[in-house]
DNA sequence: GCCGGTGTTCGGCGGGGACCGAACCGTCGG
DNA sequence: CCGACGGTTCGGTCCCCGCCGAACACCGGC
């Protein structure tokens, strides 16, 4: 027995407005942001966000914290984030770039960027290129972790995270329509790699990266560091 | 450089209708149907139909072929019939069965069945196990084909298929909740089991499958026969 | 050529929902 | 206590779009 299709249409409706899903691709940058700031980025009004995320939390989408007098909202999931990825790379179509500063900008996250939780762009591309390469990850059909790779995992991100989630995850790169590692594995490897500043946050650009010399090395090895 | 907000709205509207969502999931069985059945399938006039298909088909979700008076469409592809899977997957409620005559009809899909060109049901999750059981794929994260698995795919379905589809994809099962197998080599083991006669259509049950003792000990070994 | 069946086009109707502004409520800070 | 600020509620408007029926176009068969 499939699905209804009255809560597929539902479901499907909650991204099939263009406020709604502004603000949803705003929120795969993995933080959490306020109505306020969603509603500017959308560019509604206050009371219009406020009701659209009244909508997307209710409907399991995004889930709320309240603050003080601030009401903060982020993905409910890194099942949503998958799902928003997937159905993105299917729409298919791209923004095209308009302002210098905008291509400077898109340049940057092109190099190197968070997906949610994740690696992205080139550096992201290039990382599981040499996982492979260097025969911790098997890529010759789907995507899984060899033994060596759980080795590795384990000594540079500690122990496995453990749960429903799987550990890896190809999760198609937007500018470079090829896939990255995402999963549980490809978010401790994030969180590695800001911890042990392989890559730095870039000052005023939310999901840009900057990586470091070490960075390269510990991440795509001594051979691959240009792109 | 992400999709723009607009192009994934557009996108998911083309689902976020109840009549369209309904004419898709129909598609799901992976065979080609008529407007007008798809017509009386969704509880609208076939102006209404002839409509929402144009739609689908200018959107690239559908594909179209004219024959004499009829118009066949069909899925577009695996790429979309995947998407669909998950999305339903994620959009969770499920229809409640009603009569006594769809409850058995249920019981048989819930059984074995097609799930676009792959195996699922009871069936295709057992199939999975043992597959996995025999070292033939590997599922300690994600999905992968063993090296056994290549050979054992490749002398009982014939030379494995290439293109651009990924090899094996875990593929969420409806009525069992755990996965199943799909993908190109999921597609290449349906094909060989309907040629050796492992599983036999159901007739008036357009995706229900019967599985012969051939095919139960063929598919999932001797001991794994009875679910 | 006529007829039945299938699909399409068009006009018109109706409902849902996206949006805004104004008023209001809470919280924070002085 | 008051003002500033973030968020919410409510009425009201507007438009999009899903739906139908009627008329029409097309194909195939007798």
């Amino acid at each position: 027995m499939p699905v209804s299709a009255a809560s597929l249409a539902r479901f499907a409706g909650l991204l099939a407005d263009r406020s709604r899903a502004s603000m949803c691709l705003a929120l795969l940058d993995g933080r959490a942001w306020t109505a306020g700031e969603l509603a500017r980025h959308a560019g509604v009004a206050r009371s219009t966000a406020s009701e659209h995320l009244t909508v997307l939390v209710g409907a399991g989408v995004l889930t709320e914290r309240r603050q003080g007098r601030a009401r903060y909202v982020e993905l409910a999931g890194p099942e949503v984030a998958a799902a928003l990825e997937d159905l993105g790379a299917l729409a298919g179509e791209r923004e095209r770039p308009t302002s210098l500063r905008t291509v400077r900008a898109d340049a940057r996250l092109a190099e190197a960027r968070t997906c949610y939780d994740h690696l992205a762009g080139r550096l992201g591309v290039a990382v599981l290129g040499s996982l492979a390469a260097r025969g911790l990850l098997d890529t010759t059909a789907g995507l899984a972790v060899t033994p060596a790779g759980r080795r590795w995992f384990a000594e540079v991100c500690g122990p496995a995270p453990s749960g429903s989630r799987p550990p890896v995850r190809a999760c198609l790169d937007w500018t470079e329509r090829r896939p990255h590692l995402g999963g549980a594995l490809g978010a401790a490897l994030l969180r590695t790699a800001l911890e042990e500043r392989w890559v730095m946050p870039v000052p005023g650009l939310p999901r840009a990266l900057a990586v470091t010399p070490e960075g390269a090395l510990a991440l795509t090895g001594p051979a691959a560091v240009a792109g």
